[in-house]
DNA sequence: GTGTCGCCTGACATCGATGTCACGAAACTG
DNA sequence: CAGTTTCGTGACATCGATGTCAGGCGACAC
């Protein structure tokens, strides 16, 4: 209603309000401002609300920098995120479960794309160092995080997702890889398969390795004897797994099932499938879901991961680290899901049940 | 080598040293810190040796955000990014794209959701403003950008992307949605098409508006009067597309091809041909990629969105913009390109050549 | 009427850094 | 060799806020 001066129009480069302004114009002192803009007790009512006004008059935005630096907590409301890349449909679904929780605690995120690059943690750690994060959700890519030590040791707690670190003993939330490559297997024999392939990721990558395991392990028990010509290592896009799977379709004994144990992988494995017309022949189930996996033919049966959990969890164990939980460090294990939907319900045909 | 104390057990919490710890350590002034950190002239070569052993020696990480509040520049090396959901993976791609920029800059990005709120828009960009980002990439949901003018005013840039801003006059990049729309209408009539159904986004958005402008512009210059019946709009999920795309398809006189102007309207329309099984013998083209959409039999034909490149070139605007560049505002069209994989070029049946 | 208490309020030091400036020593100039 | 410039350095004010503390004022009890 009251306002300032004549001039409505466009303003070239306003200054930006800082406390003292809006104290100025409500004719009171600075703390006095900073009490009613952080709702603190011991305002009168028309105080206050001409401090509001002239907050709102001069569009006053308090600078949450400026007051961490003096304020008891010194929390900059800001954790960071490291990922393998933001563009990754697992990662960018973790993302979100995390932005969630740190929303209702009036947190924002930064997300960072490491890309496998160990370098990169490192560089992206210091970086949010830097910015004042109160806290982590990391994916380690480097084989040893206890360069991270420091960090803990100044109070800013870290989970890690996905995979477990190395050199520090800290919150983990991670996916049951083993006993979900281990229920892809036993669901391939239960529909009477024996020469089972398996498609795996790198080797480096911890997940992987456990993956494969799972895998030679729900072997044995189902007393098969694993086949080293079914099993192919190393693989991480869809080209070369698409060129593996032909060349395994096309052995003289080739398998009638496939674990593929990756997202990319599997897409591989299918394209290799339909090349060979035999996607309706050899079953298939992947882990980790696959975009639009339902409108192939035939669906492709999965063991799902669950993003949404994961990201959840790790982002509510770091707000209670946050929050000032200091007991011993937790490992959070989410269980994967066998989502049936035709590929890997393909039985063994039976001209080969007399064999063998 | 030189190590300052014999204990090297864990601290149980150590207070993060300051630039006066690190000046103490080394017997120089604070002054002298902050020269050799920042990379400041005149400082001899052994002093700042001395002043990087002991910043070492503490791992002293400066505070960025302490140094802010006095530096002339008062930068906080740090973008907002605004996007329908960091799990959608149009935006995801996006998002990483301007990342990669970002950090070629120094710079860290925050990603917030908005899932298509208006309010969270505006929640958003105050959380924003108070931790003094430098700029912002903002996907417009509000329907009025006008409240924005403030923060440019004070200097903080902001680029739109994907959907052009209202009440404000800034840079923006978007997708060519009424060209790209007329491409996918085009392709289709040139296979003989002539009953072409739209399946429509939610009308309020306005790249909705533009498809289907596109598609009704080209429509009329093939000379074909669209019949209302195969419009179908504000459709937002793949379920409803389902439903409706079988309604469509059991009517007296269906299309022979469809337009789906959506991602998830496309997965919709997909699984409604292969439930009635008319997958091979009724056209389909998606505005904007289906992640594995080239598994799907027949392979689905999309007019492509090029997130990368819109990441890209709004990241770029906005560092021009910080970097002082004070240009017109300028309006970044990206164009669509046509995917011919298989469902797109099915053509009109020979039935109904002799027809209409 | 006076003393005590509690509520409001603002002056001032401070957070961790950078900008300004003055000072002494060394290097150059004529 | 005196005068000027350059270099290296640190004391100090300052950025925008919050924590501390003391003072003023009105209400209440005795």
């Amino acid at each position: 209603m009251t306002s300032m001066s004549g001039d409505t129009s466009t303003p070239t480069t306003a200054r930006r309000p800082t406390m003292r302004d809006v104290a100025r114009l409500a004719g009171v002192g600075v703390k006095t401002v900073s009490r009613v803009v952080n709702g603190e007790p011991n305002v009168s009512a028309d105080t206050a609300e001409r401090v509001r006004r002239a907050a709102a008059e001069l569009q006053y935005e308090p600078d949450l920098h400026a007051g961490n630096l003096r304020r008891a907590d010194g929390r900059s409301h800001t954790i960071g995120l490291l990922v393998s890349s933001v563009a990754n449909p697992f990662a960018a679904q973790v993302h979100r479960a995390i932005e969630r929780v740190a929303t209702e605690h009036g947190y924002a995120v930064f997300a960072t794309s490491l890309e496998d690059d160990p370098v990169a943690e490192q560089r992206a750690i210091a970086a949010l160092s830097r910015r004042r994060v109160d806290g982590y959700v990391v994916t380690p890519v480097h084989d040893d995080q206890s360069y991270l030590r420091v960090h803990l040791d100044r109070g800013t707690p870290l989970v890690c997702i996905d995979r477990e670190p190395a050199g520090i003993d800290v919150d983990s939330v991670v996916t049951s890889n083993y006993d979900g490559a281990r229920d892809a297997v036993r669901h391939l024999v239960a529909h009477g398969h024996r020469r089972i392939a398996f498609l795996g990721d790198l080797e480096r990558i911890q997940t992987a390795r456990l993956r494969r395991a799972g895998y030679l392990d729900e072997l044995a028990d189902a007393g098969i004897t694993p086949d080293p010509a079914l099993i192919v290592l190393d693989l991480h896009d869809d080209a070369s797994a698409t060129a593996v799977t032909r060349r395994l379709l096309t052995l003289p004994e080739p398998p009638t099932a496939i674990f593929s144990s990756q997202n990319l992988v599997t897409v591989g494995a299918i394209r290799a499938l339909q090349q060979l017309g035999l996607e309706h022949d050899v079953a298939l189930v992947g882990f980790d879901d696959v975009e639009a996996g339902d409108l192939v033919k035939p669906r492709v049966s999965v063991v799902a991961q669950d993003p949404d959990r994961i990201g959840r969890l790790a982002a509510e164990r770091v707000f209670a680290r946050i929050g000032g939980d200091g007991g011993p460090a937790r490992q959070i294990v989410v269980p994967t899901r066998l989502v049936v939907r035709g590929s890997g319900e393909i039985a063994r045909p039976e001209a080969q049940r007399g064999g063998s």
